[in-house]
Order: C-alpha cells, then structure tokens, then sequence
RNA sequence: GUGAGCGUAGCUCAGUUUGGUAGAGUCCCGGAUUGUGAUUCCGGUAGUCGUGGGUUCGAGUCCCAUCGUUCACCCCA
C-alpha cells in the first residue's frame, strides 16, 4: 500500500520555484558587480579530502570538531562535504600554479555543508557566494574588496546592513594576545559562565563576542587586541581606514569582531544586520596570509570573503523593494480540433525564432476556454493569445490583454511577429 | 549538543478548556455565462487529526514514547 514517504535531509531545502526568481535575481546582480571588478570565476569541487579542512580551519574550531558531513568511500578515503570554499580555493590553486608570482582575483558560488541545528538563517546546506584574492599584501585590496561588498548592497537596493572592521594582526601578535586574554579571564575564572569557560579552552578570541549581558563588565576591561598589534599590521589597518575614510564608507571599528576560523589575520569585516534574529552576519570575510603556506604552497598572501545567500535572500524578501518574477509575457490559448493544435505550435515556434527574448507559454493539456484563460491568468502573462477554429479558419489570431484595460485585438497571423516586436 | 513552542485538507488555520459522526477560508474542478480570465453567486473533490503505544464503551481532544518543524542558546555566512 501506500509507501512512507522520504523528505529531505533535515537542514537541506528545496528551493521551490516561487522563491527561484529572487535567488537568479541577487546571483545576477552579484556577478554583475564581480564581473565589473575584474574577478573571475572558479568552480570547485564540494568534496575534498577531510585533512584538507582539518589542516586549515583549525582543529579545535567546533566546525571541525563537530559539524562537517565527514564518511569514509569505497576506497577507503576519509571524505568532508566542504564546509566553506576558502580551504578548496587554496587547494585548487596551489595544485594548479595558480598562485606562482601571480596576482588572482577569484569568486565562486555553491553549496556549503555544516551539521549544525537548523534555525531561521542556518540551515545543514546553505549557498555562499564569495571571492579569494590571492598575491596581494597591501591593504589597498582589504579597501577593494570592502567596496566590492557594499556596492553589492547598493545595486541590490538594501541599506540596513552595518560595516564592523577590525584587525587581529600578525598571527604572532595574536597568539600572544590570545596569551594575555587567557591570563586574564583565567584570574576571573570564576564569573564565566559556562560557555565562557569551555571558550577559555577552546578559542578564547569569541569570549569577547559574548552575547551574555553579564558577561559585559568582564569584557570592558579585557585587554584589547587593537592595543597587542604588531607595528606592521597597526600600519595595515591605519591606511586600510584612511582608504576606506576617502571613499566615505561608514564603518564601525569593533575590537571585539573576530572569526570563527582559525586562519585568519590582520583584516577582518563583517556586514551584519538586526533584521534576521540571532544570524546577523550576512557576509564576512579577512585576510589568511599564512593559509596558503600552510597547506603546502609557496607562501602567498591572500584575502577573501563570503555571502550567505539564504540571509540575503531572507533580507530581500522582507525589505520593500520590488521583486522580479518570471511571468511569462504571453499565454497561447488553443481550443478547438487538432489542426488549431499544429497550426498553433507552428507559429509559437516560428515567434520564438524571431523574438528569442519572448517568454510564450503554450497551453498544453487542452481545456475549455474558460479554464485556459484561468491558466493565463494564474501565469501572470500580461498578453493572451487565442487561436481557436474561427481564427484558423481566416489565418488570424486574436490578442487579449490581462493586465490593462485595452481592446481585444484581431491580427493577420503573419503580422503577429512584427506586432509583439513593437510590443514595449 | 541544550531549551522552549508548534504538528488537523495542497496552503492558512479553528476545534483540545468540559472525550461523543472531521470544520472554515483558500486552492483546484464544474456550473450560472455552450468564444474570454481576474470580481460575484451556486455545487463538488480533498484529511488513518505527524507516527506508535496506553487509558476509555468511545480519543483530534487525556497519558507515555518517538519523529518532524520553528525559534533561541551554541556556532557561523
């Protein structure tokens, strides 16, 4: 009898096709910009080897440690679901010179991998789009890239999302301010919470990123990465802000912005808003100056930043502006004997010869007038077209609009091309 | 991984307090209108009430378990 039904992989959504025009909406609008930029595209693979990530994430982030989608294959090969792109970008450059005295300007888009607990914004599989730059120390590129980011929010028309910077310095820098804060919180061992107090072990940075009110007071007094900087890196972020001043950008310098990964440094932005709940971070990126040699290549500067689209969809979905849909802009009604059916394929294929921009849908399936018009309404078509045995009969075809207050027209069939091409 | 809320028609939900034949709107189909949609009116299709146990003469309703889902913690894009 009747079968259980199988549903999707919990935290892994169907996009169904009402919400697919907003989604080729945004890619289009953020390829636009990458492609005005200069960036090109990479298409990685969204399997790698576990060791890949282990190598350059960090071990004991809780990515790592407890939410890849990791298996064994047939061949015995421990395989990960990537959980990001950066560490496979890195990979597919190293293994393919790509980073050999070369400047790169790269972005992908694709299916990310994380076992975490579905809420709103955070999903098993979710889409990232996001770029990697690779050969560049300066922080003109960190300028660069922020811009590429906020012009995507001006293009895509949102304006409630906020600019946070901040600056981890040298990964020497900071693994001795990471020193100086375990000193510190350890003398407070005591007024941690919990999470505090698993965080001391495991990455101490994100106990500054507490959302625990108590935690507050604590923090205030913490001491403070910007004032552990190296003098290189203070310079860094120095001309970083005098770019990012000129272009007048506003920003939030915040000492307590750090990043989940463990590969970065110097530079590090987010974009976040107060509109999605508890998934604020929108986009968010840094430089990883030392990733590249890390997993084995020649050591390469390198700077990047990623999109969770779904958050950015979320946000587009809430916000006022007009949404684009695929509404076809004309609905061919057939009704009658088969000679309307073949007379009418003829012409709708001899239209899209002429007119490739032309969105026709055929009604295929038959039905009476009245319920093929209600189809063409339902298809939000803005122009009907009706060949029935009259029309046939006199090789003309009649034109109904549906959204305007028009007069029905009567065309000679071998005008209908040039009438739909002075169509608006 | 932890906590709380919610699972009743394709969709949005009422019905649970006080156990007694399964409801509404919408969608879809048909008709009023035999060549005209969107509005109006009439009719129709549609549910093992998430699943499995238990209590009871009788469970959508009470009890237990389990699964799903949403949000928050955590984590992060």
């Amino acid at each position: 009898m009747a079968k259980k039904l199988i549903s999707s992989v919990r935290g892994m959504n169907d996009i169904l096709p009402e919400q697919t025009p907003v989604w080729r909406y945004f890619e289009t609008v953020i390829r636009q910009v990458l492609d005005s930029y200069g960036y090109q595209e990479i298409r990685l693979p969204m399997l790698e080897a576990t060791d890949l990530f282990n190598r350059s994430i960090g071990e004991v982030t809780d990515i790592v440690e407890k939410e890849m989608f990791s298996f064994t294959d047939r061949n015995g090969d421990n395989l990960t679901l990537r959980p990001e792109a950066t560490a496979g970008c890195v990979r597919a450059g190293i293994q393919h010179g790509l980073f050999y005295n070369q400047i790169q300007r790269l972005w992908y888009i694709g299916q990310m991998f994380r076992h975490e607990r579905p809420q709103q914004g955070r999903y098993r599989q979710f889409h990232q789009i996001g770029a990697e730059i690779y050969g560049i120390e300066g922080p003109d590129i960190d300028a660069e890239i922020i811009l590429m980011t906020a012009r995507f929010w001006r293009q895509l028309g949102l304006d409630n999302l906020e600019l946070q910077i901040n600056s981890l310095g040298s990964t020497e820098a900071r693994v001795k301010y990471t020193q100086q804060l375990v000193d510190y919180f350890s003398a407070y061992h005591d007024q941690l919470d919990d999470d505090s107090q698993r965080r001391l072990r495991t990455n101490p940075l994100r106990i500054l990123d507490s959302k625990n009110p108590q935690m507050l007071p604590l923090i205030k007094t913490a001491p403070q990465l910007l004032d552990c900087l190296d003098t290189e890196s203070q310079e860094h972020f120095a001309k970083l802000r005098e770019l990012l001043d000129q272009t007048g950008i506003k920003y939030r310098v915040n000492p307590c912005l750090v990043r989940g990964l463990d590969y970065y440094n110097r530079t590090v932005f987010e974009w976040v808003t107060e509109y999605l709940g508890a998934q604020g971070t929108v986009c968010a990126g840094g430089r990883y100056d030392s990733l590249v040699e890390q997993i084995g290549g020649k050591a390469t500067p390198a700077i990047g930043f990623a999109m969770g689209i779904e958050r950015l969809v979320l946000l587009l979905l809430q916000s006022d502006l007009p949404m684009p849909n695929n509404a076809p802009d004309a609905y061919f009604i057939l009704v009658g004997n088969e000679q309307v059916t073949k007379q009418g394929m003829y012409l709708a294929e001899s239209l899209r010869d002429a007119l490739p921009n032309l969105r026709l849908v055929m009604n295929c399936g038959e039905g009476s007038f009245k319920s093929q018009f209600k189809r063409a309404d339902k298809s939000g078509a803005k122009l009907a077209l009706i060949l029935a045995e009259d029309e046939l009969a006199n090789q003309k075809i009649t034109l109904k609009y549906l959204r305007e207050k028009r007069p029905q027209v009567i065309l000679a069939q071998s005008e209908l091309i040039n009438y739909l091409k002075n169509l608006d």
